[in-house]
RNA sequence: CGGGGCGUGGCGCAGCUUGGUAGCGCGCUUGCUUUGGGAGCAAGAGGUCGCCGGUUCAAAUCCGGCCGUCCCGACCA
């Protein structure tokens, strides 16, 4: 490709509304340009990385026997009747309706067309074991579109489904998944974990993430850099350091304007790991009291898999439940029902009394109060990892691919059933598999990016090697560099060939702003001494060649170098 | 959905407090010069100041409403 035709509009500054700098980077070399709130245009660039995510998607899919197909992005709601989410989902799903007054959505995932799919055409236990996967158009309502490409209300995911007899071949269709994705973001030179996580709403028992560290990712991950424990910290598990405590014994204590857990602390000379912080909750089955030793958060999430969604209670409400306003909230003389975080059990802390200005002392939970335990608190850096007890480290994350066990969540509803051996009808067991090549792609920026553009990893590159053709109007510079791009292309090679009639400071400028891995320039000094200059993006060695030989040996550095 | 910021030529911004005929840098066009690190000189083109309403002799500027967009939070198959 010759950069006179290409169609590339780059930025010398930062977009006033980019705050990522994969967002920064991608509008400013020209990849993308945003049409509204989580929409984007790709550029010829742009897709041109996407394209290349995508063919080593392929390829790795196709490689643990995958099948590609493509579904409808407008689907009948009916079949999300069918599967129980369409009530489930709110306003993250578009809605609409045909001419025909019919009820419309537009997928956001594909579960139910493909699970439609196989209701209809799997009947035997020999059609069994499938895995089918497309790369397609997903649409959701985001309530906050952000970060650039990283989160779209219309973007492409590679979904693939898993169909098989039973729970083991299930975890063969699960392993081979595994695979396939450590090998596609391998290939994409990505810094990649794979975390247990949440199954949310899809359902199911068993999810992982694969999780590509950054600062601009929106997920945390907790990881155990001994055993390798990995896991979103929406469930992750750790063991806090126990306090000493006093000796248990109940007393009412006064603590006149002390509410926070700070000012309680403070006031009775108390770490705060010795009290307990009593959240008021509201639930759909009512008020629930959640409690967490007092130097840790609550986390929602987890609290949610416990009791539904759920939200803080106002003061008001806090002051009719409990009697006292909030800050001296506690379990004692309560009728709701209650949730302490397990590090509360076998201790002695200090509780709110539900009267303004007292708090409980000596207090023993379980014993002097009844309690269901649960690990509802946010893992904290430092603590110790469940499994080896080594120390736990936190590491911001952007999510790149997600893996499923859904069992029969869907196929039971929805009738995607077999035959087995015995004649007997059985559900299918589901699998579901996402990735997403535009996440892929910016968190391939994100982690290798300097102060003078992208850097990408060679495999997803728009292009390998970006020719510098320093003076177009010299002829013997201008035909060194042609006789090199028809060289290279020969070789398989397809670089980009800056032809264009712009000062030289623009071409460096803008190569490093592109990223490509290998940059190759062909200026007077290449006509005066008869040898071309390749330099890394990455890492930046120079190397001279033989124009003679000059292809040959780029294509050696292409492989051993990048 | 709650909180906050921003909206002025293509891009990045100033001007708004204290109302009076819209400015800077980059980019773009033309010419000449230049040509190994975002060139120089000269001459140009390009703006309903997000939208609607109000106040005023007069509104980019003050007031009200709406819209868009970004950030934090909630949410997130």
């Amino acid at each position: 490709m010759r950069a006179s035709r290409l169609f590339f509009p780059t930025h010398k500054e930062d977009p006033a509304e980019a705050e990522a700098i994969s967002h920064k980077l991608m509008i400013r070399a020209g990849l993308v340009r945003q049409l509204a709130a989580g929409l984007y245009v790709y550029l010829p660039l742009g897709l041109r990385v996407i394209a290349r995510v995508n063919a080593i998607i392929r390829d790795e899919m196709n490689a643990i026997g995958a099948q590609e197909l493509s579904m409808p992005v407008l689907q009948p709601a009916e079949i999300w009747q069918q599967s129980g989410r369409y009530g489930e989902i709110g306003a993250e799903m578009f809605r609409l309706r045909d001419r025909g007054g019919r009820d419309m959505v537009l997928g956001m995932t594909h579960e139910e067309i493909v699970t439609w799919l196989a209701a209809r055409e799997i009947r035997s236990y020999r059609d069994l074991p499938q895995i089918w996967y497309q790369i397609q158009t997903k649409l959701r309502d985001e309530a906050r579109p952000k970060s650039g490409v990283l989160r779209t209300r219309e973007f492409i995911m590679k979904d693939s489904y898993s169909f098989d007899a039973d729970e083991e071949s299930l975890e063969k269709s699960y392993r081979l998944h595994i695979q396939a994705y450590n090998r596609i973001f391998e290939r994409a030179g990505l810094k990649f974990y794979m975390v247990e996580s949440d199954p949310g709403m899809m359902g199911g028992a068993v999810a992982h993430e694969f999780m590509a560290p950054s600062s601009a990712g929106e997920d945390e991950v907790a990881l155990c850099p001994s055993c390798g424990y990995a896991a979103n910290v929406e469930l992750a598990r750790s063991e806090p350091a126990r306090p000493q405590f006093p000796a248990p014994g109940i007393k009412e204590i006064a603590t006149p304007g002390a509410r926070t857990i700070e000012e309680v602390s403070k006031f009775l000379t108390l770490t705060p790991d010795l009290l307990v912080k009593s959240l008021l909750v509201m639930t759909k089955q009512g008020p629930v009291l959640a409690m967490v030793r007092g130097d840790q958060d609550l986390l929602e999430a987890k609290l949610a898999r416990i009791v539904g969604s759920n939200r803080l209670a106002d003061p008001g409400e806090v002051k009719e439940i409990t009697g006292a306003e909030a800050g001296f909230t506690g379990p004692l003389g309560l009728d709701i029902r209650m949730i302490a975080d397990e590090s509360l059990r076998d201790g002695v802390f200090v509780i709110g009394a539900n009267r303004n200005g007292f708090h409980i002392g000596g207090v023993v939970p379980g014993r002097d109060f009844q309690v269901e335990f649960a690990d509802i608190r946010q893992v904290r850096e430092g603590e110790k990892c469940s499994h080896c007890n080594a120390s736990l480290k936190l590491e911001r994350c952007i999510e790149i691919g997600n893996i499923f066990k859904l069992g029969t969540k869907y196929s039971g509803p929805m009738g995607a059933s077999y035959l087995d051996e015995q004649g007997s009808e059985r559900p299918v067991i589901m699998g579901s598999y996402g990735i997403g090549p535009a996440r892929v792609a910016a968190a391939a920026v994100e982690q290798l990016a300097d102060g003078k553009g992208i850097v990408w990893p060679p495999a997803i590159a728009p292009f390998t090697v970006h020719l510098v053709l320093v003076q177009p109007a010299d002829g013997r510079q201008a035909e060194m560099a042609e006789k090199l791009y028809l060289e290279l292309a020969a070789l398989g090679v397809e670089a980009l060939l800056d032809d264009r009639a712009v000062s030289p400071g623009v071409k460096f400028a803008e190569a490093e702003l592109l990223g490509c891995p290998v940059r190759v320039t062909i200026g007077k000094r290449a006509v005066a001494g008869g040898q071309v200059e390749a330099g890394l993006r990455r890492g930046g060695e120079e190397y001279k060649f033989e124009a003679g030989v000059a292809a040959a040996k780029i294509i050696d550095l292409i492989k051993n170098k990048c």
